[in-house]
RNA sequence: GGCCCGGUGGUCUAGCGGUUUAGGACGCCGCCCUUUCACGGCGGAAAUCGCGGGUUCGAAUCCCGUCCGGGCUACCA
């Protein structure tokens, strides 16, 4: 039979890197094995529903390039793939009165209230908290219908089996056991009608022959509930992955203390879904070996579950940091214009170096820092249509000093004014030497009024300059240059800078500093 | 409180009883390259493998205990 594995986000907010992380396994898995990933959206809970998550799935999945076999927007034989939808169809009722038929369910007339009461009450005497089956599990067909009769609102619960072990066979931690009785029994369907996960998600998987389940390791204690739904039906469960969380840096749960969460504001910083998921994949994971940074193919064909780890992973932003900028290295200038046209394009891109900051991430200063990131960019960008090969060459020449796509604006932003703005501290430094009119004023004349020139001509010209003035470092001569030409006192190398300017760029900056 | 999971340098990890003076990567430090910054190269600091007991000729690797961290304990997923 082949790998069937689906990923199935609940839709109540934003997808973020722990989740997408599942996802990224579901997809190295279900491709490694020529089988199929499943897209299922878990809405079963109406008070938690958001209804612009969808969209920041679908947005946020299309950016990763992750492809789902069968899902809401590609159809597929098992549809609908939505849970609500699979509730209206009809779908959950026959299961749910199989169940009751079989005595495997039973219905509860608790109030929210009373089961509240309950639980204090487990809690102050040092029980263990939840529905071991007070009145209802072993109530009478007669009281039940009577409690019907009378219109009270129900819900339909699991009987979990007493006095047994509960196994589930967990790919990455081996066999885990339960003692039935410390089991509750769990809702399967609530007040409303409505399934819930442990139900739903459990008929689906097996409706839509789920080979694999992977999920996060939060999961792991209400797994026993699971297989005893799936012994209830004489259903063979799913193989069991639990994945190990992602923290923040504080071993904590990944929240927005640690920087973003959510996927799309790392697209919007600049960073590209293949290293990120590269990154990602590398928590609680390893293809057994040293390789770190792998092609897509080469992580499809690296993937194994054997190589999962049990233990949770922390989030190092340096580390991805460090692989997108690795990345960058490898590609093209043509492909790294493309890369940043197409993140221009990304919706929530723009949005991000827009929105209001809050204080405690650095408030309006750095939102002022965000729109002018992007502000930089976008000049590239529209820079890029008039003059692409110039650009390209700009791209070139930075391309090893970032780390992210949006740094490539400020980076190159003074390739493309008319006049770099030049820092106080690099002026106070190297432009008030004597010898600095006279050294531009040399370069000018020489290289400004050329039609084209080369790097060798630019270096030649410097050099020139040094020995006939007696320099016999070349930084005294460097610098001054470089600050003349970009403001600056670092970037490209000068004289490949020089070369990309072109003369007349050379000619108008050096003229700004002779008097 | 109960049940469950986890524990190799700061971080991600390799390791599955002996070839280990515990390997790689990020980060950090230094040197080299060099016109700066970076990139790259080289080198270094950094882990008594949470701790304590066993088992064994031999344990990071197996067993037990213990500590610490985390999860769940909802008509949320």
């Amino acid at each position: 039979m082949s790998v069937r594995v689906r990923f199935a986000p609940s839709p109540t907010g934003l997808l973020h890197v722990g989740a997408l992380r599942t996802v990224v396994f579901d997809d190295l898995f279900a491709r490694k094995h020529g089988g199929q990933n499943i897209l299922r959206i878990e809405d079963t809970d109406r008070t938690r529903y958001n209804p612009d998550s969808e969209s920041e799935f679908v947005e946020t999945l299309a950016w990763a390039g992750i492809e789902f076999d069968e899902g809401p927007h590609v159809g597929g034989p098992h549809a609908p793939y939505r849970q609500s939808e699979r509730k209206e169809a009809g779908i959950y009722t026959p299961w749910v009165e199989q169940l009751l038929a079989t005595g495997h369910a039973y219905r509860a007339f608790e109030t929210p209230d009373e089961l509240t009461e309950m639980r204090e009450y487990q809690q102050i005497n040092k029980l263990p908290t939840g529905y071991f089956g007070g009145k209802w599990r072993d109530a009478t067909p007669e009281e039940v219908e009577t409690a019907a009769a009378e219109g009270k609102p129900s819900v339909i619960r699991l009987r979990i089996p007493r006095d047994k072990t509960l196994v589930m066979d967990d790919v990455i931690r081996g066999r885990i056991e339960w003692d039935s009785n410390t089991i509750d029994d769990p809702v399967l369907i609530k007040a409303d009608g409505m399934p819930t996960y442990h139900f739903a998600a459990m008929v689906d998987d097996h409706l839509m022959e789920i080979t694999h389940v992977l999920r996060g390791e939060e999961w792991i204690s209400s797994a026993p509930k699971h297989v005893a739904l799936f012994d209830a039906f004489g259903w063979k469960p799913p193989i069991f992955v639990h994945c190990p969380v992602i923290v923040g840096a504080d071993g904590k749960k990944l929240s927005k203390r640690h920087g973003a969460t959510r996927v799309l504001d790392y697209a919007a910083q600049g960073f590209m879904p293949g290293p990120l998921k590269n990154f990602i994949a590398l928590i609680g994971w390893s293809p057994g070996d040293d390789r770190e940074v792998m092609a897509e193919d080469e992580l499809v064909q690296a993937f194994a579950l054997e190589g999962l780890q049990p233990s949770p992973g922390r989030f190092d932003f340096e580390k991805l940091k460090w692989i997108n900028g690795h990345v960058i290295r490898s590609m093209s200038p043509e492909e790294l214009l493309a890369a940043i046209q197409t993140l221009s394009q990304l919706a929530h891109a723009k949005i991000y170096h827009f929105a209001e900051v809050p204080e405690d991430e650095g408030g309006a200063a750095e939102q002022t820092k965000r729109m002018a990131r992007w502000a930089s960019l976008e000049r590239l960008l529209e820079y890029a249509e008039s003059d692409r090969a110039y650009v390209l060459q700009c791209i070139e020449l930075e391309r090893e000093r970032v780390t992210t796509l949006v740094d490539f604006g400020e980076a190159c932003e003074f390739f493309l004014v008319e006049e770099p703005v030049a820092d106080p501290k690099a002026v106070e430094k190297w432009m008030s030497q004597e010898h600095v009119p006279g050294l531009l004023m040399t370069l000018r004349d020489r290289l400004g009024g050329q039609e084209e020139l080369t790097v060798q001509e630019c270096e030649a010209a410097v050099r020139a300059y040094a020995a006939a003035n007696g320099f016999e470092k070349l930084g005294p001569v460097v610098h001054p240059t470089r600050v003349a030409l970009t403001g600056k006192t670092v970037g490209p190398g000068l004289f490949e800078l020089m070369a990309v300017l072109g003369p007349q760029r050379l000619y108008k900056r050096f003229s700004r500093w002779i008097g």
